[in-house]
DNA sequence: AATGTTTGCACAAACGTTTGCGATAGATAT
DNA sequence: ATATCTATCGCAAACGTTTGTGCAAACATT
């Protein structure tokens, strides 16, 4: 005979047993039409069985020295509230106990991560990894670690890899854009968070975040002049996929051909993935080319140098008949024969600039929105004509 | 007249006023020689003044949809619980909050943040960020990110990032050591923290953790073999710093001119740094030795490349006068005239082959103790007789 | 009528820190 | 005797998740 008192219409008669669930007696009102069991009459039986084999934590200093969870933080973190005495008495005991500071916990409450992140098209390259060179260096200096993802020169990869960095990975973004990226709402998207964001080297102006960049329209002028200089008329100008950023070397060599009065030949520029197929079937197609052409300004040292290696097996000679010139000033090209006549964009110091802005940002709390070009520098080696 | 009770000897007589103290009446018991007040009433206010302009949280959620956060976590996550119906409206109002996770939060509850760390050298070298790309490769395939750290050849620099890595931020260690790397208390420190660590390229016995390497001793065995097939009988060694790694490479060349009777010359074998006056002085010194040297191996291809550059200034005549080989098969070799005999170390499978054993000692969780060996291959080309 | 089962959700305890307030016992001052 | 100051330390609330378990209502079964 059940004597609960339906929780609705508070009366005990007219109550039914209602089954057992999970161990507890079950009732119902006939009144209310309404199931009930009787509230819990606590039952806690906390498992002590834990601290298999965790990292030691704050906790565990704690309660092996006999005292609270802040003092051990506060003593750790030489807050002058606590004790010279039992500050150094912590010290030792968390040495001994092997404790490490758990940083996700600290990152948690903080707010803050101390980690950069960068996503870069590609790491296997010297041209991209020395601006990585250049960004770890500053970041070290500031105690920043680095995050690195490569987006293989994948949009979609860039844009999962931007996602996942923002989401509270980072205290701050660098980023290089895939030449095949030219829709920016994935990061538009990130930037209402409050993480601050630096683009460098390839740079699109339709986001409103600070850049780094060099100054590839200025570049390229001067590699096309100088190549204008030294007699070169018919100038081969071979380009990556149409981007944004790629434009503006065009433009630095419209810019030198008009100047100096030399009439514009679609035929001489052509745009290509960087494969290697790709390039030497455009190098191939210009040699067929009537008025021949005399120079071959390569957008990238990379295919500058495939290239001169490729007119070596045809007995081109370079620069007597062919003028060759890169753009990048990577290593290879001060080791190809005849040595690349190049534009140094200064990689390193584009990295360095760039994790300098960020980390302004990031300690300053400032938004500020300047851009920087970084100076550039034409070498001139022996595969141009003197 | 105060009425108060000592909380030590519960008496209400022989008490003293004794100034207040934070809004407080203090007392004294002049028996027990003790202060006190009167304990706490409590009072508490919340300040509701919070949420500023925090990323919103799945507390937001779930006040903004009047459920419990519990839910919408489930909802989020797909749990079968929660009925279809709430789990599309959450989803839809998540979005619409531009909610996104914490994955600090989420790696904190979880014990895992699903990246794993890499310390490396260098990464402006082909060499190294070869297998980098290596490891992201494998990395990305099951969805973990790659944390980087450059330790710039500097065993503090080592010490700190490791330690640093090693604080919860990843699930497991690569780790490539620095060249003056000779006591790795540092990472036997970490080795009972249950974050699975895995050596690659260059590894140490001296460690019980899995390595990937390269049969070095067996790569400098081919390549001073080839050497003295090619009819080479002086045959001088540059080596990097004194290091364990590198010794292997010594041995191959000592076997090989065991095996094929030459004897060992203390004068034709040499330790630098890899800097270029050490190189190019190493060099210049043969160059004066008695009877002459007829071959140059050096143990990287950096220095080789450096080093046919300079024998062409002296005009001394690769391979007729003296062979050179390299070692690692970096892409410059293939750029140099004469393109450059060396041994391909297969630096991008080293780093998948690591990041693989890494992966599969996270997700079993187990610490398999095997090593692999990555066979390399010769590569002969120009700079050696033929 | 009495009992089970399923569905859908809420509570609250973790995870390991940091930090704003209190609180207390001496010492010092009035 | 009373009041104030100071050096130390503890409580508990964050930070944003996940997850074990409780519980009510409806449905299903005996």
């Amino acid at each position: 005979m059940p004597r609960a008192k339906c929780p609705k219409c508070q009366i005990t008669e007219r109550i039914l047993k209602s089954g057992i669930i999970r161990d507890k007696q079950r009732f119902y009102c006939k009144d209310c039409n309404y199931h009930f069991t009787l509230l819990h009459e606590g039952k806690k039986q906390k498992s002590e069985t834990k601290k298999n084999n965790r990292p030691t934590s704050l906790k565990d200093i704690a309660e092996a020295a006999g005292i609270s969870i802040s003092t051990v933080s506060r003593a750790l973190n030489n807050h002058p509230d606590i004790s010279i005495e039992t500050r150094n008495n912590i010290k030792q005991l968390a040495t001994s106990m092997d404790y490490h500071p758990n940083m996700l916990a600290q990152s948690l409450v903080n707010r803050s991560t101390h980690s950069l992140g960068v996503i870069i098209p590609n790491l296997e390259t010297t041209f991209f990894s020395s601006m990585l060179g250049g960004i770890q260096h500053i970041a070290a200096q500031s105690g920043y670690r680095v995050v690195i993802c490569q987006s293989d020169e994948n949009h979609m990869t860039e844009v999962a890899n931007s996602q996942a960095l923002m989401n509270n990975m980072i205290d701050g973004l660098l980023i290089c854009h895939t030449l095949y990226t030219n829709t920016f709402d994935h990061i538009k998207m990130q930037m209402n968070r409050g993480i601050p964001i630096v683009q460098f080297y390839r740079v699109s102006e339709s986001l409103d975040v600070p850049k780094i960049f060099s100054d590839d329209e200025n570049g390229a002028f001067q590699i096309t002049e100088h190549l204008i200089n030294k007699g070169c008329k018919r100038i081969a100008l071979l380009l990556g996929p149409k981007a944004l950023s790629i434009n503006k070397r065009l433009n630095g060599y419209l810019k030198a051909l008009k100047m100096h009065g030399i009439k514009k030949d679609e035929t001489l520029i052509k745009h290509v993935d960087f494969s290697y197929n790709a390039v030497i079937g455009a190098v191939d197609d210009w040699l067929n080319i009537e008025p021949a052409i005399d120079a071959i300004f390569s957008i990238s040292d990379k295919c500058a140098v495939q290239i001169i290696r490729h007119l070596k097996t045809k007995k081109i000679k370079i620069p007597q008949d062919i003028s060759v010139c890169g753009f990048g000033n990577e290593y290879t090209g001060e080791i190809v024969e005849p040595q690349l006549t190049t534009f140094d964009v200064k990689t390193r110091q584009i990295g360095e600039a760039a994790a300098k802005l960020l980390l302004e940002q990031i300690i300053d709390k400032k938004t500020k929105n300047e851009s920087i070009m970084i100076d550039g520098e034409i070498i001139i080696r022996e595969s141009t004509k003197n």
